[in-house]
DNA sequence: CACCCCTCAGGGAGCGCTCCCTCACCCTTC
DNA sequence: GAAGGGTGAGGGAGCGCTCCCTGAGGGGTG
């Protein structure tokens, strides 16, 4: 089952190759007639032009590679980012006509392997997802010279970024849970190697410090495990805290489970805040206030910073705003 | 900045096209000094090959489309789902050297672009997740001879797909709410146009009838929103229903939530079961006892049925077995 | 020693497309 | 009516690679 070539289409249609490619590739310059027996032939033998042939000459791949770089440790089998980052992205670019090519990087050689795969010319530009800090990737893609967008602020400060503003969302988190009237608000950060880690949890500190308290500090990782490992930590340390500010959802929700299991009340005994906001926090038991900073939109953000970047604009980043979602939980 | 090509290889290393050609491709008919000179130069030049180039002669792609069908309601953002079946995938494909094209299927539009692609000859096979009954597209895509596998089973009785003991897994659920003393045993169902949605449902009312009892269903399609509403539904009906068998966990995740509002203790007054055991099923309050199906090796397994499909395998179908994770709800 | 076979390197055609260049033709203008 | 310009079709080179074919050379055999 051999596919028709230009040169077939040509032949049926009685004109030459060149006329049937300019027809293909729309140009204006073809007379009408000419257009119409050609669409015509093209129609009759389901004629599909063969993507390589014409990118060996055209030097365009029409293909963006998204890259999810993530640590084996980030299995979270389940992660809401993963999937409404890489949905939204393969929609929005779908519909300017551009192939997905998704690369996981979760270990050195998957990172070389995306590495040799970009430099290998196969895509007009990179979407990174870089979720750890001390990636080497995204400073070693933004060497090649191809446009490189990230969905979030990395170490390589050469790459163009979407990000949030953590810093103050985080306040209004603290700020809420001042005005609630909770007075020990301890806080559950992310890995801190990410800048959204550390702006979030220097967003908390200066919070209470302008306000004079203290800050109350156990480490995540951003799982629902290390929320509530981190959860436990606290009420081991403090066991008279009244709020907890978690850097994200996830880690919001394995926190509450370990304040259920400890028998404390929520939000009565203690107040809960998370981060994302994402589908889930309305589910939880209670449900879950938290800082909403839709994803979806931050990664549309980065599809047209990456389309910018591939037409030749400007390498400057992206900050999102965020307002916080009340619930039940604070 | 242009790339080296073979033949830039070729002078550099003093050998002809061919000879790279055969390094490259790892022939073993080449002396080794030969072998040697050409790695020296490729690593030199930082060589490497023009992928369009070389499929447009070999007609090999090494790449894998994988289609995502669902409908656009099915826009729950963080499907866990999604993200299961997307990152083993693509996990699974890379480890053996092979690309992934990923594609949205949510409309008509966007459902031709993917046959047009498919058709187009840019993929060695297709991995599909068609989430909706009436989907066109796994018949489609069959009828175009490349090979098809999906993750789960679809209208289209000619497409190899890999899917769980659906209906073992709900028995396995009623029969141990059954064991509990339950007695008023009520369903939220999936999507019925799926099969896993009546396969569960034919499960469960199987198991009840066996036992001289009756069924109580409720319609969900898989999302949270849908379960909570279904389960509202379901104590409106009936007051005295004692435990709740959902066919999946988000639907679970939403059920509990309606219970919580409408004060019923979970599990003293009504014990809930999902399906699936996703992340999240261990973190709700009360823990979700559910069946445990693994996506993941789902996923798994469907690539390799995908791969051997491509090597010229037989088109068989694969069955999953299923075992139940008890927790607190239930 | 002659012959044959086998191994392995090089030459070159050709994959399907785009795009530059040429050229035919028609319309305009003097 | 001849010349000039503009429009639009066709010819063909060439993108970078693979793979078939040719042929050189070495080793084994009778």
């Amino acid at each position: 089952m051999k596919r028709p070539t230009l040169a077939v289409v040509a032949a049926r249609a009685g004109v030459s190759k060149s006329s049937v490619s300019r027809v293909i590739n729309g140009e204006t310059t073809v007379a009408p007639e000419i257009r119409d027996v050609v669409m015509q032939a093209v129609r009759e033998l389901g004629y599909v032009p063969n993507a390589a042939a014409r990118n060996l000459v055209t030097r365009r791949t029409d293909a963006v590679a998204v890259v999810v770089s993530d640590p084996p440790k980030g299995v979270v089998s389940d992660d809401p980012l993963f999937s409404t980052v890489v949905r939204t992205v393969s929609r929005e670019l779908e519909a300017v006509g551009r192939r997905v090519v998704l690369m996981l990087a979760e270990s050195d050689e998957s990172r070389a392997r995306v590495e040799r795969y970009v430099a290998g010319g196969h895509v007009d530009g990179v979407m990174l997802v870089a979720l750890h800090g001390a990636d080497p990737l995204p400073a070693a893609l933004a060497r090649m010279g191809l446009p490189v967008a990230s969905f979030n602020r990395t170490a390589a400060t050469d790459v163009p970024y979407v990000a949030l503003d953590n810093a103050g969302g985080a306040e209004l988190a603290v700020r809420h849970l001042l005005d609630r009237g909770r007075r020990r608000i301890a806080t559950i950060t992310g890995p801190l190697d990410l800048y959204e880690s550390r702006e979030r949890l220097e967003g908390y500190r200066a919070t209470l410090r302008d306000t004079g308290r203290r800050s109350i500090v156990a480490l995540g990782d951003f799982t629902r495990m290390s929320g509530a490992e981190a959860m436990r930590q606290l009420l081991e340390d403090d066991p008279d805290l009244d709020a907890v500010f978690a850097a994200n959802d996830l880690m919001a929700i394995g926190a509450l489970r370990t304040l259920h299991q400890a028998g404390r009340r929520v939000p009565d005994d203690v107040a809960v805040v998370g981060f994302d906001d994402i589908e889930a926090a309305a589910y939880t038991t209670p449900a879950l206030t938290s800082v909403r900073s839709s994803m979806a939109d931050q990664a549309t953000a980065t599809v047209r910073l990456l389309l910018a970047l591939i037409k030749g604009g400007p390498r400057k980043p992206v900050i999102m705003p965020n307002d916080l979602v009340v619930r039940e939980s604070s």
